[in-house]
This record gives structure tokens, sequence and C-alpha cells, in this order.
DNA sequence: TACCGAATGTGACATATGTCACGTGATGCC
DNA sequence: GGCATCACGTGACATATGTCACATTCGGTA
């Protein structure tokens, strides 16, 4: 499926926008490849982009003082990653943005983004509901951190991405669960 | 401060309406008032309205099978609190509203909003900045949930606000934390 | 081919936390 | 006044998890 087509029927989703306001919207987007470990957003940088996965997955990350990662969120297809607590407020960045394989991502601007939010009422109201779509995921996934054990988060997730057995490795899946590598790896070997 | 007053300033803070707007959206909510200990939402409703706390204090809560309560949000005066889940996806409540103390709140329809938000492009926008509010504020707390001990999240809850420690019981701060109440006793008693 | 580094598994041990039990003091209600 | 309930502290012990150390496997590369 093109770039184009990806976008649209994820915007289709939340909203019902003309053709003509759809070609308006995707021009403001610009299409980028990154290779696998590349990074996108570094600790410290000014942001000012997001970033809607085509394809690949992405993996936002947090590296403590203890040089811990913590991973808090893998970004696969259609899904939006960014700093996003740096993008609202304009702060510089406190999360990582990379690459866990060779991606293809849309990239908007800010700028753009609050242009057409401010044109367009459809587009307001898009970004709306996705906004609205990622405080519940959010939510969702600080109760199962409260309420799950490790196994049932690690099985959970699997549940959920059956490709990420295969494509991340479990170091990452650990730093995603907030466990050692060594626990999770003790979870379903002995 | 009057309720009218305290839900526009809070308005202001992330749009500017004209005052006729801010009355026809002041005239949609309903004011109600609630005891201490009365529960809002409870697990299994249908869930179709939002609260807007003007006085008092709120939790917004989940009861695992184990009959062990997780606390999600203390909704303090100029928060929002409903079951997001169940409010924009129109399944019924998994989580519980209650009141701490005596609370007064302003009440919204799902209803209401969406027509509003259809009726005026600037309300749409007030929506969205709130929404995209409360998921940095989410994305925070998860990261302070992998990244910090029960210590250090305790004392983050206190900094941000102070009158809880004596609004709460610690047992309901301890929830909130995700901890047993012997565990965060023993934090300052050991 | 030989080597290196990354990913993974696993044993040993320390630490954090949960669970259960019990005691105390404060509060509210009959 | 007397009783029940709740909030809270704390000791004893079990369990889960982190940390450190080391071995193994596998790909990629010189």
């Amino acid at each position: 499926m093109q770039p184009k087509e990806i976008l649209k029927e994820h915007v289709g989703k939340f909203t019902s926008i003309s053709e003509e306001q759809f070609q308006y919207f995707f021009s403001r987007f610009e299409q980028r490849s990154y290779r696998k470990g590349q990074a996108i957003i570094t600790e410290g940088d000014v942001v000012d982009q997001e970033f809607f996965v085509l394809e690949g997955c992405l993996k936002t990350f947090y590296i403590n003082d203890d040089i811990k990662m913590f991973i808090l969120q893998f970004a696969m297809p259609t899904w939006w990653a960014s700093d996003y607590n740096a993008l609202y407020s304009g702060s510089k960045a406190s999360v990582n943005v990379d690459c866990i394989t060779d991606t293809e991502v849309l990239c908007l601007s800010s700028k753009d983004r609050e242009e057409m939010c401010k044109e367009s009422h459809d587009i307001e109201h898009f970004f709306r509901w996705r906004t609205n779509r990622g405080y519940v995921a959010s939510q969702k996934r600080l109760l199962s951190f409260m309420n799950n054990n490790t196994k049932q988060r690690y099985e959970e997730l699997i549940a959920q991405y059956p490709e990420l057995y295969n494509l991340v490795p479990k170091h990452l899946i650990a730093a995603y669960l907030g466990v050692s590598r060594e626990t999770l790896s003790r979870l379903y070997h002995s």
C-alpha cells in the first residue's frame, strides 16, 4: 500500500474528510527513510516534529542516571511517535526515539499541525481523536503495570503485537515491561 | 470563586473563546454535589458523562479479582475525571470513580461535548488540548513508575499535591503508588 | 576460517516487597 | 459510656526481582 493510502485509511478511522482536504493534509507531510539503529530524536534535542510510522518499528525510550533504558512505546505501522511532552510544551527532549528496524515514516512539523488545525475544523477533530486514543492506551498500560505481573504483561504485549516476538531482541521487551532481561528470560525457562 | 469563573479560567489556559461562546459552553454543564464516600461511576455502568472538579477530591480506581484497589488518578479541583475508555468507546465502565471528600463537580454529557465540538471549532480546540495535557501527564506517570522507586514516587506525589498528605488516608496513597500500605508505612518509619 | 560482539540462558546471592498477624489509638455511632 | 470500625505501625517470614558472574550460541566480518 502507498504511504498516502496508509495515512488516508488511518485518518478515516477517526474522521471523515473530503478527498481535497486529505490531499492538502498529506501534502504537509514529508516522507523519510531511516536505517536500523538510527536515532530520530535524541535527549536534549529541540522537538518540533512528530512521526507517523508507515513501515518498520520505532522505539521511544528513556535512559536514566544508572544507564538503564525504559521503553515507553514500540511504534508499529500506523502509530505515531515523538516526545509529546517536549513537542507540546516547547521544552527539550527528555526521551529518545530510534529505529529497531529499517523504517519509513511520514514526518509532520508542529507548525504545520497547528496551522492545519486552525484552518480546518475536520483536521482538528482528527487530532483530538488521535490523542484521545493515545490517552486511553496510556491509561490502560498504567493499569496493566499496577495490576498485572510481568508474565501477564509479557503475554498481553505479544498477544497485541505477535510480530514483536521475532522482531525485537528480548532485552528490549524487558525494558518495555520494566524488568531486567534475566527476569524476563526466567519467566519461560524455569 | 464561582463555578463559572473556575471553568472559565481553566478553559482560558488552553484556548481563547468569546464570552458569548463561553456562556453557551457553560450552559451545557450541570452542577452536582456529592458526599464523601459517594460513588459517581461504578464498574459495569454505562458511562456517558465526564466530571470537572470544582471543589473537593475524587479518585478513579480499579478493583482487581483479588479485591485489591489501584488508583489511577486523584482528581483535584480543575481536573477532569471519568472512565475515558468507556466514555470514548461506548463500552461499560471498567473503573470506578468516587468521592474522597465532599465534592462539587460540573458534569458534561458525551452527547453535549460532541455536539459542541461539532458546532464550535474553538471548543473542539479546547478539548484537543485538554486531552493532550492528560496524555502527557499519563506518559510522565508511566515513566515515573518504571524509573523511580516507591519513595521517589511518593515524594513526587506529595510535592505536586501537598494537600493530599492530610486529605487522603495513607492506604489510598499506597494504592496510587502501587504498593501495599505496609510498604508505604515502612518508607518513612524505619 | 577464525574471531568478536551481541543476545541469551542460568546459578548464586542480596534486597525489596507482599502477606499475615497483631497491637494501638482515634473516630463515630448506638 | 461502650462498642465497632478504621487508620496505621510493625514484626516475621515467603516470594519476586535485581545484580553479578559466567557460559553458550549465532551472525557478521576481518
